[in-house]
RNA sequence: GGCCCGUUCGUCUAUCGGUUAGGACGUUAGGUUUUCAUCCUAGAAAGAGGGGUUCGACUCCCCUACGGGCUACCA
């Protein structure tokens, strides 16, 4: 049977990397097993609902390069592909739970209902609407069908909750976790649909994987506690269930709770794939390849025994399978997410680097020609962790040093600094820049004078600071007379 | 509080009863380089604790501890 997925996510706001590693498992698993990739918008709850979020996610999937093969805007045969939208279907279903004693009337108002909560939480820590307490709840189950007909129809509000036998064992299966066994009287008699119609979570998530042919939902672990739920809910229809999986967490890098949005604004790390509104930059802006981010978010909470955890999505597909899924959470590390991109960053072919830097650097192109970027690009590859890298990196190019830095200069003025600029500039000027570092090499091996202070001068003079590429192919670059007028600007500086 | 899930270097992980417990990030020390970065070499670094089972347990079972998740007419 043809392998289908589905990633179900709610617009209630960005999706965040929990997210994205989710919707990336069931593309992975899908591609792997040549099969279908769903996504449907789960939006039963209206209040929560963020317009531009669903946008987004479709957005951010198509950033990270793993975009549905049925969706909303590609729809499939099991459409509608939005909750919203799928109303008449709950309706069916609704009415066969209500026949069939799966589910019962609550007529029960918020203010009981809370009352009881906050009474239930002062006794015994916790509240259940359950087998031991539902006879005293203003619900079906505890008037005649007549009398609760007649509620009905006078306009009463009312919820449908699930019907939970007592003292049956729920057994379920999780791919990872294998088979997870709870009392059903340790569970709740769930609210299956809102009193303004609308289907919960539970029954609407159970209903659409069964319509729409879902054989494999991969989800998180969140998820986990309500598994009982939808499988009681399963077994009430009479319909197969699909395999479990549920994902370990990305916890916070300190380990203390879910990777949160917060936590990521505090320590400086994006926490979603693209930017979200002006609020938020996403990984996409702080200049993360996308092949780089899934090949990271991959490895938290799954593993493979390839020698190089370096993979493309290609390879990582290739690679997959959900016996190597852990089980438990995950920490996010950024310095590692960071050394993932740097090292497919080393890989990029010369032209994608090339493209990479003419992106970050428009103006490059009003100053070099075509080889000049190239060797530009060649020059910065090894130097680049992050994209936005680039930019500052090509500066020394573009512009003259708009500072010293104090250290450098500190040390190259133990030097005869004022004398050995002017030797330098001749040097510069009166060589081809091709043999310029044998003119420099032969130079001092006359004078009898290490190279380093004169490299350093004259990177000092070019850059502003001790580090960066190397410094003559830097010249080569930029040529004889930058150079030379940016000798002149660091002998007039000291 | 209750229920569920988990626990190997600081972090991500390998190990599927017998290993000097392996790799990667980070870190430390060297080396290469005109500098920095890259790169190379080497090092430090782990089975939560306690009981079993077994000739033998990181691996299987139980308890404890710790961590996480859930506990809405949210998903």
């Amino acid at each position: 049977m043809k392998e289908r997925v589905r990633f179900a996510p709610s617009p209630t706001g960005p999706l965040h990397i929990g997210g994205v590693r989710t919707a990336l498992f069931n593309y992975l698993y899908a591609k792997k097993n040549k099969g279908t990739f769903v996504l449907r918008i789960e939006d039963t709850d209206q209040k929560r609902k963020v317009e531009e979020s669903e946008e987004y996610i479709f957005e951010s999937l198509k950033w990270a390069g793993i975009s549905p093969d049925e969706s909303v805007k590609k729809p499939g045969s099991f459409g509608p592909y939005r909750q919203s939208e799928r109303q008449s279907i709950y309706k069916k279903f609704i009415k066969v739970l209500l026949e069939k004693k799966g589910a019962y009337y609550a007529f029960d108002s918020a203010e009981n209902l809370s009352a009881a909560r906050t009474l239930a939480e002062k006794e015994t820590g916790a509240f259940k609407y359950n087998y031991l307490n539902r006879g005293s709840f203003d619900n079906s189950l505890n008037c005649s069908e007549e009398e609760t007909l007649k509620r009905i129809l006078s306009g009463a509000s009312y919820t449908i909750r699930l019907w939970v036998l007592p003292d049956v064992e729920v057994i379920s299966e999780d791919e990872i976790r294998k088979t997870v066994r709870v009392n059903s009287n340790e569970l709740e008699d769930k609210v299956l649909v809102k009193a303004d119609g609308t289907p919960t979570y539970h029954l609407a998530n159970v209903i659409d994987d069964h319509c729409m042919k879902i054989t494999t939902v991969i989800r998180g672990e969140e998820w986990l506690p309500s598994l009982p739920i939808h499988t009681l809910l399963y077994e009430f229809y009479g319909w197969e269930k699909p395999k479990f999986v549920h994902l370990p967490l990305i916890l916070n890098p300190s380990g203390k709770g879910k990777l949160s949005k917060r936590d990521g604004d505090k320590n400086g790390y994006p926490v979603f794939p693209i930017a979200w509104k002006k609020e938020f930059d996403g990984y996409k802006e702080k200049g993360f390849l996308p092949e780089a981010h899934l090949n990271y978010i991959a490895q938290l909470g799954w593993s493979t025994k390839a020698e190089d955890e370096i993979m493309s999505l290609r390879e990582i597909v290739f690679e997959f399978d959900l016996k190597d899924v852990q089980k438990g959470g995950a920490r996010f590390d950024y310095d590692k997410a960071k050394w993932v991109n740097q090292q497919h960053v080393q890989r990029l072919k010369q032209k994608e680097m090339e493209a990479l830097i003419k992106e970050h650097r428009p103006d490059l192109t009003n100053t070099f020609d075509v080889g000049e970027i190239s060797k530009i690009s060649e020059l910065i590859q090894e130097r680049v962790v992050l994209l936005n890298d680039i930019h500052g990196l090509c500066a020394l190019f573009l512009e003259a040093p708009a500072a010293y830095d104090e250290k450098a200069l500190q040390k190259i003025l133990k030097l005869d600094i004022s004398n050995l600029i002017s030797e330098i500039k001749t040097l510069v000027d009166k060589n081809q820049l091709e043999s310029l570092k044998d003119a420099v090499f032969l130079f001092c091996k006359e004078k009898e004078i290490g190279v380093g202070g004169i490299m350093q001068t004259l990177r000092v003079a070019v850059v502003g600071s001790l580090s960066g590429p190397d410094i003559i192919e830097v010249i080569k670059v930029i040529g004889k007379s930058s150079t030379l007028d940016r000798l002149e600007m660091l002998k007039k500086h000291i």
